[in-house]
DNA sequence: CAGCCTCGAGTTCC
DNA sequence: CTCGAGGCTG
């Protein structure tokens, strides 16, 4: 079939073969390097191919083909599937586990809502274990599928779900104009068992459980392919809307299904707590015939109306809860426990097990937590699973927590070897050699070694490119891996990356021609960091990987000091406040250690009182501003200040700061007229609870303050403001009822 | 000061 | 996805 003439000797016929061919071969390539991620030639032999195509193409300019690989430019675009923005964010569901988690679940949605003993209802329905589709339609038409993705951003598989019977391709008339209906795609256990014996009968692989061929079934590029897999729908959520569908959860299901989707039959109105946990008995009862997976029960507030009130918080839903089934387990032989060394020093035991089939999955790894739970003994120091330890070579019992993550739950001492001893927790770090230890208080052990750690180091990397942080296209863990061990173009801290296109030229042998990478590959990844090279502030501060500065934190920080400039200026104000802080809090320690013992503790008070007393007030004033900013408190304003004051990690952060440019935080453009004010509620509100009107002002922007001060904007007073009113008036802060806060926000209460 | 909620950091397999 | 812990609220 390959055809390795060169260019020259090809006849017309040769080369028009020959240019299929290496279509075919290319197109297959970019799916496995973009859409897979597991690329399937190296970057050198796609260049070679590519460089083939172009030559041929060029001595036969008239075979060109219509989809010619060299009109594909660089980074190809041939991604799998486009990606879709959805209107509606698709929230995820908060879990219980036990019937307490339900019951509390029920009386944090009262407190939240003020109900008392009211009545309060809630559907209960079988949770599907399939993966999520939201379908748009408009006038009525199927016009576009997304899959659920990260939430925010999913994948149009439209054609895809075309082919899935169970979804209507038209709405009857009487449906809002714009919908979108969201369910569970899933497949049955009779036509998975069918699926797989056609495809083991064919060669094909074959799916591990019905859901994974759901997933599999649906993402297929070629939705014929997909037309020939039994895929079913259950809707049982909606997203945009143009009109309400009902009232009530129960009457919006029964409007879709009015509208010609599944929806499944035995989703229940429960009146009560009992109810509830009843109707969960039934559907566990009778989970083996139904005929496909599910696992749990959904439950979901009945009135509209008031799951609008109760709202979202960061990516669940406040009126809705999954209660799981109890997860599958599993026994198997710990063959062995590794340590792995995280970004910030973390020791994190890792059990080797001889695999195992736990919930459809094949299961080798298993996290084992830390050193105590080893030990048989839980965060508070109390003994877990009776005190048994876990010593390798024990048979232990594994499950998938959230049937995700395995973990190890029991030991069967019974069959313990005869010379399995102990786990000794290493006390020094396994990469480094440094001494690994545990702050009082800390249930991790981490080692001390710093930057001088390599996994340390290569960690910290991974997360600087990661995708909150820089998120550099072609730079990934693997890539960080490679440079990081690589001689001749290293990248062994953040500042190197910036400089790995000027080091590169000035090397005798070039990246293009090293590493698996070719021309066009290494010029893309070079353009990729360039693209880096402008970075908002919270981008920045978050790569940094400075323990307790995460996304949001990050983010709240870069808000607080608009620039990189302002920040580092008023942490090198703050520090010998920070210093004198951290000096407070080990007297203090210091203290508690010592108890009793009256000397010490008036000499640790001595030592606290004269590391406060030497601090310029302008520092005072400066660690202040930062440990009252939203979301700061002193834990990670030290950590930020330890970081910035460390005389070797400051000149590698400077070192990079030079290579970057850093762009301010975006105001935040919001149309409300209480967006970036900051608003305190006082006195009982009538119409609202407190939690409330805090979700509400804060969803518009606003931030809601216990008590005020000079930089209050407004107060909301009910009936029975005390102090607060007082103070408002004194400082000539506008107090409004809620009524005129409710005219202000624009509405008559929780609006959509 | 206690409890709640959110965030951070850890992990697996596809 | 879960656990622990930091920060905020009542």
């Amino acid at each position: 079939m390959q055809d390795d003439r060169p260019v020259d000797d090809l006849d017309e016929a040769a080369a028009r073969a020959e240019l299929a061919r290496l279509a075919e071969r290319l197109a297959r390539a970019d799916l496995a390097y973009h859409r897979d991620d597991a690329p399937e030639i190296t970057d050198a032999e796609y260049d070679a191919l590519k460089a083939r195509n172009r030559a041929i193409e060029a001595r036969f300019p008239a075979l060109k083909r219509t989809d010619s690989p060299s009109d594909k430019v660089g980074a190809p675009l041939a991604e799998g599937f486009a990606k879709v923005r959805h209107a509606v964010r698709m929230l995820s569901l908060e879990n219980a586990f036990e019937p307490a988690d339900v019951i509390d679940f029920a009386q944090r949605v009262r407190r939240y809502l003020g109900l008392g003993d009211g009545p309060l209802a809630f559907t209960a329905e079988p949770k599907i274990d399939g993966l999520s589709l939201s379908l748009r339609y408009e006038a009525g038409v199927l016009t576009q599928a997304a899959t659920r993705g990260d939430g925010e951003v999913g994948e149009n598989v439209t054609p895809n779900a075309r082919t899935v019977a169970d979804i209507p391709h038209r709405l009857p008339a009487g449906a809002p104009d714009l919908l979108e209906v969201r369910g569970e795609v899933y497949m049955s256990h009779a036509d998975f068992a069918a699926l797989n014996a056609r495809q083991a009968g064919r060669g094909e692989r074959t799916f591990a459980n019905p859901r994974n061929a759901a997933a599999g079934s649906l993402r297929q590029l070629d939705a014929a392919v997909t037309a020939s897999r039994p895929l079913r729908f259950f809707a049982y959520a909606w997203g945009a809307l143009s009109a309400p569908l009902a009232a009530t959860q129960s009457g919006a299901l029964e409007r879709l299904s009015q509208f010609g989707f599944p929806t499944n039959p035995l989703t229940a109105l429960c009146p009560t707590t009992e109810a509830m946990l009843a109707r969960y008995a039934a559907i566990e009862r009778d989970r083996a015939s139904l005929g496909y997976d599910i696992d749990g029960v959904v439950y979901k507030v009945d009135d509209l109306a008031l799951q609008q009130r109760l709202g979202v918080r960061s990516a669940t839903p406040r009126w809705a809860i999954a209660h799981k089934f109890a997860a599958e387990l599993a026994w198997t032989r710990l063959a062995a426990i590794d340590v792995q060394v995280g970004r910030t020093g973390a020791l994190s035991p890792v059990a080797r097990l001889d695999p195992v089939t736990v919930g459809g999955v094949v299961v080798s790894n298993a996290t084992l937590h830390n050193e105590d739970y080893i030990a048989g003994r839980g965060a508070d120091g109390r003994p877990i699973r009776g005190g048994r330890d876990i010593r390798v070579g024990d048979r232990v019992q594994v499950f998938r927590a959230g049937d995700v993550i395995p973990k190890v739950a029991d030991v069967d001492l019974s069959l313990r070897p005869g010379d399995a001893a102990p786990f000794a927790f290493p006390d020094r770090c396994p990469r480094c050699g440094s001494p690994a230890v545990r702050e009082p208080g800390d249930a991790v052990r981490r080692c001390t070694g710093g930057l001088i750690c390599p996994a340390q180091a290569v960690e910290k990397l991974k997360h600087f490119v990661s995708r909150g942080a820089f998120d550099i296209e072609g730079l990934g863990a693997r890539q960080i891996e490679m440079f990081f061990a690589d001689e001749l173009l290293p990248i062994r801290e953040p500042a190197d990356i910036f400089t790995l296109e000027a080091r590169d030229a000035a090397n005798p042998v070039r990246l293009a021609d090293r590493l698996g990478y070719g021309a066009v590959s290494a010029r893309n990844l070079f353009a990729a960091i360039a693209a880096a090279r402008r970075v908002p502030l919270a981008r920045l501060l978050f790569g940094l990987g400075i323990r307790h500065l995460g996304e949001v934190a990050s983010a709240d920080v870069a808000r607080h000091y608009g620039s990189w400039e302002a920040l580092t200026a008023a942490l090198d104000r703050a520090r010998p406040a920070a210093l004198a802080h951290r000096a407070a809090d080990e007297a203090e320690a210091a203290e508690r250690a010592a108890a009793g013992a009256e000397g010490r503790r008036a000499r640790a008070r001595a030592v606290r009182d004269a590391a406060t007393m030497g601090v310029p007030v302008e520092a005072a004033e400066e660690w202040r501003d930062l440990v009252t900013a939203d979301g700061v408190g002193p834990v990670v304003a030290l950590s930020l200040s330890d970081a910035l004051a460390n005389p070797r990690e400051r000149a590698s952060i400077d070192r990079l700061v030079a290579e970057l440019r850093v762009l301010p935080p975006e105001a935040r453009a919001e149309a409300s007229p209480v967006a970036g004010r900051t608003v305190v509620f006082t006195g009982t509100l009538e119409r609202m609870t407190r939690a409330e009107a805090k979700a509400r002002a804060e969803q518009l922007g606003a931030k809601v303050a216990g008590s005020v001060s000079a930089r209050t904007d407004y107060l909301v007073a009910g009936p029975g403001a005390g102090s607060k009113a007082r103070d408002a008036e004194r400082l000539g802060i506008p107090v409004l009822d809620e009524a005129g806060w409710l005219a202000l926000i624009g509405g008559e209460g929780p609006a959509p």
